[in-house]
DNA sequence: CATGAATGAGGGTTCATTCAT
DNA sequence: AATGAATGAACCCTCATTCAT
């Protein structure tokens, strides 16, 4: 993903600008790299990658990567981290929390999160997978750093609901700070089946149930 | 084997127990290194543990481990099974989805397995520790075991919110599977952040909005 | 296994040979460890056997054996010890080297040998298989007790061929010594292609070409 | 051995091996843990020594080791093929079978190949340790690999046979596979009397011996 | 700057041997 | 006397990291 396929407009740039070359061409195999370990580390885990399994995929040296990176374990902070920007920057367009002015337009907004959400974490599971399942328990820093990412979510799920709270058509009392982490836990909960069973029809019912319980509960009336 | 049997007041105790004292105490020391593996397993990391760690805890010699387990893969199973027998054994007493009558009785039901669930999970937080942060990744089948543990968690909420609805103090329309699934993760997110912050204060706080985001949801009237 | 169940029609017994059937005990069960430590070594080899693997053949405890065997290298000693002692009781009746007094005397005595040899050797594969296979290199000890049991068969096949010589059916100038130790190296090299083939027509053939060169060489008249 | 022997006029060395240094250095090396492997595991037996104890006489890591060699198991393949290359090269020369033309070349070449025998086999007492001691019973694999080996001995001789019935020197009615296999064994034999005391004399003794009896048998006319 | 050869700490596992029961 | 639980030395092998080329 986003390989940026290296622009060779090659002999004019190379003369104004000839070390920027260079440069990009660093930047750009970073980049691979952070790549490539993505999909290492979220299909056989970060213990059960190897330096050279990413490095000989590449088709470098191993050793090269110890130019861009110091470690093992720096690299999985930038690949946290790169995801954590591509998930931010998915739901970046309709994230404005003070986009809906009425419970429908709420429950399209749900829609349309549900549907970016899906396209990140669902389409492509390998993001859940290292993010649920492989980056876990490698570090107290980098869960810290998971710890992060589900703040990030619960305080954007605040904003919706503290949105709909002031603008009335979400309960007065609505303690949105709590209520927003009971929510993520389902959005991930959601995920989570996603991920095991990419079933469309069974995944929406699971989405609609979400919404659904999200607005109405389960009271009778 | 049966040595001696040590004829004690026989008939009612061999009933019971008709391990020697050597058996029992093979026993125990199975059991300690269980125990000892889900400390280790939960504290540091099923990776960063190593067989050595374990037994020089228990101050046993490390081959002993392997009279006991056949492989550092093997116990983490037993570790795992123990403590899904641990959580059912702690919901048994109320994990009766029938017993509730009416949205009230729902109510404190809930509670009693929040308590319940706060009690091993979150007290404890290495459970939690293990199962949501050291046991993901390490394994397919192991993976597998802790869907399963997912899944029993699902069906047992399903199990209430179907009552319900045959009691009629639950929507007639729930989808009881989905929404079990959602609620699910709203306990688990609960979990999480119980273990982060196990102030008492605020873990009521959350067991709250999910109470109040179950039964009535974010919606206004 | 074994355990004959210390039959207790005691007392009488116990009064006439009160230790003597205990000591009887003891050497039929040091008996069933060598045969059963023969087995193994000559299926599995020395080290692919453990001691473990000799006493649950036998269905004793593995402590039990260092009762009898002060080590696993003092077993294999014992082992080759009760070979031998087969292997010569085997040859005893015919291999008076005076016997045969003419060439075709001596002739209807080598195939006796061979018989006897194929009969303790080729028949049952085992033999051959530890004193060529298993029993080489373990210890410089006892290769020198291998070295041993080559130094008797050719000692034994010198006493033939200086009988032969004396007789005056073999030639005068035999240097009988050496001769030996090369027929010797055909009757081993017969052994070894027996094992890879227990097919009797090639064994045979080999048998025969052997008995001829011995006798003829290869030369024309 | 074989070291360095560094980069001689270039051009027409480049064209039969086109290796750089490294490459070249890289060949050495495999070259000498091979080596090192040979005496090591001739000297003290496959089981007896330690991938550490090879490393550590050529003074480098034992991780180094498995950059060449993916096996314990691994390399004593590659021993026995560089062993089984020395044979063959060392009797190269003077194999072919069809160089004899008369009985007393033929006990000239006997000879010439018993000398070159000699040369790899009990000059160096290794060779013959390993193949004949510690490479014995490792493994089914390994075993075929040496029956092979003996195999091609046999051939070899046999060739030697037919050549001599052919040219009418040896006995029209010989059965040269059987009798080559009996001549191998009679070979071995010397080889392993020659490892035992590498004294000259009674080599040369049992050596004429050998050839005697090859070729007169030990019928007294 | 890229490379990959070298390294060795570290970990899992086996098994001969001992000894309390 | 028999047992088998306990032990720990020993060994094979992996892989993150370094550094000379």
């Amino acid at each position: 993903m986003t390989h940026h396929s290296s622009c060779e407009h090659s002999i004019i740039v190379r003369v104004t600008k000839p070390s920027t070359r260079a440069e990009r061409r660093k930047a750009e195999l970073r980049q691979d790299i952070i790549d490539t370990a993505f999909v290492c580390f979220a299909e056989k885990g970060y213990h059960a990658t190897g330096i050279a399994d990413i490095a000989s995929i590449l088709g470098i040296g191993h050793g090269t990567f110890y130019r861009y990176f110091s470690n093992k374990r720096d690299i999985i902070d930038h690949v946290i981290d790169d995801l954590a920007g591509r998930i931010v920057e998915a739901l970046g367009t309709e994230n404005a929390p003070d986009a809906a002015t009425s419970l429908d337009d709420y429950r399209a907004q749900l829609d349309r999160i549900g549907v970016a959400l899906d396209h990140i974490l669902v389409e492509d599971r390998r993001v859940a997978q290292l993010l649920l399942f492989h980056a876990t328990g490698i570090d107290d820093e980098l869960t810290a750093r998971l710890y992060g990412l589900l703040d990030m979510a619960d305080a954007l799920t605040a904003g919706y609901l503290s949105h709909g709270v002031e603008l009335g058509y979400l309960r007065a009392d609505l303690d949105t700070t709590n209520t927003a982490k009971a929510v993520t836990g389902m959005l991930i909960a959601g995920i989570v089946h996603g991920m095991r069973s990419p079933d469309t029809t069974a995944v929406n019912g699971l989405n609609e149930a979400i919404r659904r319980l999200l607005i109405d509960g389960v009271r009778k009336d």
